[in-house]
DNA sequence: ACGTTTAACTTCAAGCATGAAGTCATGCCG
DNA sequence: CGGCATGACTTCATGCTTGAAGTTAAACGT
């Protein structure tokens, strides 16, 4: 058994044959590049996100997206699927966090009355009063973390490209 | 009360006032842009990429990249801290990580000879088998989810960006 | 030598996410 | 009409992550 190397994305077991041949198995410099640096954003930044809004408001930004995308819906309702897809989260996910925010009197689940099958999340003053305290704290966050470190040309960048890798779930369940 | 709107990073509350001077409170288009796209990406990708590997081998992403790396250092040995660095993890979800893997037969872990204080966690023959059954898995998600939909130019703009924002945590504990 | 500090883990309890299965309201088709 | 299919949730068991507290080894100062 050769000395150990090579699984994954990195250099090929055999090292150099002349002239590559575009490879599929594995990911040449640029490649490997790009994705060590999404890897890293996607697995570092929920939790760099995150400590800031948990240490004020003992929210996860999960939490403070929900909350916030009610308070800007008019009438501050919004049916829970529309919530889950502005949210970035499953319905599942979804229902677990509004269930736990009803408990604590933030939030109000009723059917729609226009189709008994949606049901609609609606703002307490009590919850509105939540998001407005956290808000700040968010938006700072948000400077610090992502906006301020990049031009305008990387923002601009980083908003097409994750247009093109957006995947929204086919089914949100 | 106003009828519900702008509590958070949307158009500000007093719709147009002359002459907008630049806001800290609140994010402009193109700031909410990048912003947004970053936030679908950190939560909708992570889902995303453990699929493959988790329906074939049953593997998280974090996992994977866990006995990756190891596979990848000489002699399949890596310290633990110095995995979870790699990894993108904490030394916490590492240690949990490797003892199951220790429990499955896929790593052995041993304090470092040079230095005590260090863990050093080996690669199996058998753990080394799993990663190789896994790597074209999820080389080829990678490729479909990430790689294949960038240009060039986007690839580089996002290793770019990664750098800019990747914040290694201070304490890895 | 010896206590103190630092740093690398490890452990464990609490909380959250996931995904499969269940419930229920509508729409549809015969 | 009546049953079936669809789609929007809701629930719950399982597993994982987190963070605080504990353990141990080396370095450091006296």
């Amino acid at each position: 058994m050769p000395v150990g190397y090579s699984v994954a994305m990195t250099a090929r077991p055999t090292p150099d044959t002349v002239g590559d041949p575009p490879d599929d198995l594995w990911l040449n410099a640029e490649e490997k590049e790009a994705w060590t640096g999404l890897v890293s954003l996607v697995l570092l930044l929920p939790g760099q996100l995150d400590a800031p809004l948990q240490q004020h408001s003992g929210l996860s930004l999960f939490e403070y997206l929900t909350l916030s995308h009610i308070s800007e819906a008019p009438d501050r309702r919004l049916r829970m699927s529309e919530l889950a897809f502005l949210a970035n989260g499953s319905l599942s996910r979804l229902s677990n966090v509004v269930k736990r925010f009803e408990q604590r009197g933030w939030v109000e689940r009723s059917p729609d009355p226009e189709d008994g099958r949606y049901t609609v999340a609606a703002l307490t003053d009590a919850g509105y009063d939540v998001v407005v305290d956290a808000a700040p704290v968010h938006v700072r966050a948000v400077r610090q973390l992502v906006l301020d470190p990049l031009t305008a040309e990387d923002q601009e960048a980083l908003a097409r490209i994750a247009a093109k890798l957006r995947v929204r779930p086919a089914d949100l369940a």
